[in-house]
DNA sequence: GAACGTCTGTACTGTGAGATACAGAACACG
DNA sequence: CGTGTTCTGTATCTCACAGTACAGACGTTC
């Protein structure tokens, strides 16, 4: 997997390829990407890119680790608050706030790319299953919590709660990706905070 | 966009490149997918591509319309029933089939298309954002029926829940594609049909 | 059956882009 | 400083693949 830098200038410099092919593949997708394209946006030359990854499909897996944990550590600090009807409703904001900004190009970035290269070898799929693994398990885990403190009614299977959050989520994205409008996401959202609401215990 | 065939034998040829080349698209992706792939597939020389297709893009652009024909033309008949609890639950069930289905490489075949091209052009985005009103408007006008005979309530949004609903169908068959199992996409349906439920009216 | 349009087979070309070679600069460390 | 290692710049190679050229087969119509 290329050599690992050992210098700060070297980190410097492995760092600013991913972030620029992060960026490229984002906005216009992995095929369309080029390492000729890589390396302006970089500002480095073929050989930086040759001495840090082994090929170009090396360089894609890199990047699909490194945006698979940048998008965690976003999502994070609200995650771990998703231990109540409140902070679902805190993450949701956010997850839309997110889904609006900027270019609002949109789409999630790891279920875009698990969409582009699922259907390529199996590790990489792999490394899609970990990553969604991970993003739901901090879910479950909050939802187990409501659960246990008798919020959530004791017989609602909390996996398939996150299961359809999950999908929700992504399945929103993705179309309002296509139709550049947030509506969509918003209503999937919805739908989920619905189904969420349906499983808290009756007002005693 | 080429020459349309005009006798028997060209329209069958033609046929036979757009049904290979969306299988190959389906299975590698769009970007993995040559020309000689689908030559050798089809069992077509160069020149008949060139002769039915401008060139790549108009051969995938093709491929984009004949598969969003194919996905619709079979969910129309379940898609006209849609007027009823039970006629949503047979929707669903024929959907759970499907992405279960032979080598349950899954994913929903428009859906794959969409987030591998929409960053193209925007006449291709634009395809899609068709593609997705085509296949959503009679699930509103059914809820919509429903409405008016007062199985729902009258102060849902219908679009909403259809909005919610094909999220739901969305995300679940990119999680089920990536996971290789159907659970997530039973989870997701099951939740949107919760959410159609909250919505029907009470019982008099 | 001949002549014209439609369709098909094969061989070729050009180039974009991944990969390599190798020399030179920057840096760490004694 | 000097020497070895890490990092960088440029030029070049190679080849897969989109696109072209052109001849030949088929088939339809008068």
């Amino acid at each position: 997997m290329g050599h690992t830098p050992t210098t700060a200038r070297g980190r410097a410099t492995r760092e600013r390829i991913l972030d620029s092919a992060a960026d490229l593949i984002q906005r216009h997708g992995v095929a369309a990407v080029t390492l000729d394209d890589v390396e302006r946006a970089a500002g480095v030359g073929r050989s930086q890119l040759y001495h840090y990854f082994d090929d170009r499909d090396d360089l894609i897996r890199s990047v699909v680790h490194a945006t698979v944990d940048t998008v965690l550590a976003a999502q994070e600090p609200l995650l771990l608050e998703v231990d109540s009807l409140a902070g679902i409703d805190r993450w949701f904001d956010a997850i839309v706030a997110n889904g609006t900004r900027q270019d609002a190009v949109g789409g999630c970035a790891i279920g875009s790319l698990a969409s582009q290269l699922s259907g390529q070898d199996d590790l990489t799929r792999q490394a899609f299953v970990d990553a969604f693994a991970r993003w739901e398990a901090p879910l479950i885990a909050g939802l187990r919590r409501m659960q246990e403190s008798g919020e959530l009614r004791p017989d609602v299977d909390v996996t398939e709660l996150a299961d359809l959050t999950m999908a929700a989520i992504q399945g929103g994205l993705l179309l309002a990706q296509i139709r550049r409008t947030p509506d969509q996401l918003r209503h999937a959202l919805g739908g989920a905070r619905a189904a969420l609401k349906d499983a808290l215990a009756p007002l005693p």
